[in-house]
DNA sequence: CTAAATGCAAAATTTTTGCAGTCCC
DNA sequence: GGGACTGCAAAAATTTTGCATTTAG
């Protein structure tokens, strides 16, 4: 459903991060480009612990709450997104186009779908009574293949 | 977009709870009819540290983490829902009916509203292949009415 | 009766904060 | 140089667990 970026996606990713992150007034920090990079290039929507783990290896000083404090204001500054998430930790992606989830309540991998009939469609007019809408998303629960075919 | 249910619909949920309960096999205490009888009644999607609170007033020795885990067990079942969200506390409804949610940025208020057209219409082709899906919502992000004439 | 549920206390997990030192712009 | 950022440590917030006691069925 989703494909695995490769470098030089990878790499236009960060050309478009570095001018949108001066553009929220954030300075390009060697550890906040290397979270970006590090985020960028996961497949699987990580926690901020799940990060911090695998830039250890790189950034042996890097500490968690650089990580999470750095993931926050991403996201405040819409640079990254933050997953509607029903679990206790929360995930994040660099992703921020139109997209939606689905989650698997066993494994709890999440995996990415688009669906453009959706993201056209004018929402129901009761909505409009309620404010100012900036996102919509859809999120599916069920069993992914791989688990649903384990047995489950 | 909601409205608030009233006495009689109140025990309607609760004369539906009963048999479900006892249906999932779980064992009907007095805390956890009040647990739902609070959840069933709140218009607010209550974390369990809310209603532990609003709950004390009645059950003075009801403790948090029974709360904690009567919500769990209720989910599991689902007799209740844990909605999806980008908050670090989980926040749970009673109405498991198929309805979807727009949560305010500022003030964090989650709302429901209906969406018959999105409830009916066939996922995209592309999901099929992800596993089974069982359950399809959708979530909005904004700022209510409230927050947007405050000058957000 | 008996298995399940609760309350208490303690721990584990996840996230946030204060502050001194460091680094980008 | 100065304000923003980081790391460290500590705390806060949220959720989970072990165990003795109580309770529903």
């Amino acid at each position: 459903m989703s494909s695995k970026p490769d470098q030089e996606m990878l790499e236009k990713k960060m050309a478009e991060f570095e001018p949108a992150c001066r553009n929220a007034g954030l300075k390009l920090t060697h550890q906040r480009l290397e979270i970006f990079r590090e985020l960028a290039q996961a497949l699987d929507h990580p926690s901020a612990e799940t990060l911090h783990n695998r830039l250890r290896r790189r950034l042996p000083t890097l500490s968690l709450d650089t990580v999470y404090r750095t993931l926050a204001i991403f996201e405040k500054h819409r640079l990254i997104n933050k997953v509607e998430t029903v679990e206790s930790q929360g995930r994040y992606e660099a992703d921020i186009g139109r997209h939606h989830h689905a989650i698997c309540r066993l494994c709890g991998a999440i995996t990415d779908f688009s669906w453009s009939f959706f993201d056209e469609a004018q929402l129901p007019e009761v909505v409009k009574g309620w404010g100012r809408v900036d996102r919509k998303s859809i999120t599916l629960h069920g069993l992914c293949r791989k688990c649903a075919h384990s047995g489950a």
